[in-house]
DNA sequence: TCTAATTGTTAGTATTACATACAATATCGA
DNA sequence: TCGATATTGTATGTAATACTAACAATTAGA
């Protein structure tokens, strides 16, 4: 087919079909953004169900972590802005997950708590994220994640 | 300060807190988020004066390395649907970058190609991803840079 | 106390991603 | 050749980040 062989003109591996210096294939940043997209498009379909985003995932679970947390706190460990936390606090505390409590030791925080449907939620999304992992780790050796964990954690340290 | 002691508490690394099982940060793919949201992040300032996106660059590179390119293999190149592709093109072409050109191959196809604004400005943003790169590897050995890609590759290929 | 910093909040914009539907074109089987 | 099917581009609508800027309440510090 006149499709297929347009394709393998431009595979992005085997072969390079030129010698170009600095072909797209070897920026770093351009196969970190291609793992990403994977693995947030996997993760997207393992959570259709549950109808809960990565970042949604990742504060319910810090939340329960950590009892109280104030929302800035919350926005520095995930590397959001105060603006994005709030989008998604609010999507949260509209499906009744958590709940805000002014903090008494400062009045300008206030303390996350998880709600009872916010915990039931928690635990069904560990047990998805379960088999997330286990999608992503299929394909490395134990020693190979490791790996992978600590080379990453370099660039967002 | 009552916050720096509160971050540390729940800091990402070092002694863990909590004997529980699965601890949010031993979960390979919020490594994998949080290293891409690092990557965008310094990608987007470093091309703030190009008002460029990683999507819009890698178009205009692919467009350039491929001339011709339909609008679906772009779509199969990057991991993205049609819809978006459509959306980035847009964008592109209303800034005189590329142009769609009906194929005669098949006329169902848009045949993509850069024009001189397009082609000048990927020539800075090769200039510009160079210092990104660099950004990013400067955390690493070639040697490590080769098996981060090689890993990275195992998920999205 | 007075000033500056922090925190949460609101509002607005941009980009990406997806689903859906539609028209034009191409392909393939009968 | 004809008709069903698939592909491609397009338009539309929705959702979720991410960012900026501004503002009020509160706290911290000179």
């Amino acid at each position: 087919m006149i499709r297929d062989k347009f394709v393998d003109a431009i595979a992005p591996v085997g072969h390079t079909d030129e010698a170009a210096i600095g072909a797209i294939n070897d920026i770093l940043g351009f196969h970190i953004r291609l793992a990403h997209g994977a693995c947030l498009r996997h993760f997207t379909e393992t959570f259709t169900d549950l109808d809960l985003t990565q970042k949604q995932v990742s504060v319910l679970w810090l939340v329960d972590d950590h009892p109280g947390i104030a929302q800035t706190d919350l926005a520095q460990r995930l590397r959001m802005d105060r603006a994005t936390t709030m989008a998604i606090i609010n999507r949260l505390q509209a499906k009744h997950f958590l709940r805000r409590d002014r903090s008494d030791k400062d009045g300008r925080k206030q303390a996350l708590h998880l709600q009872p449907p916010g915990i039931e939620m928690l635990a069904k999304a560990k047990r998805a994220i379960g088999e997330h992992e286990a999608w992503v780790k299929s394909r490395f050796t134990d020693k190979e994640v490791r790996q992978l964990i600590e080379l990453l954690s370099r660039i967002h340290e």
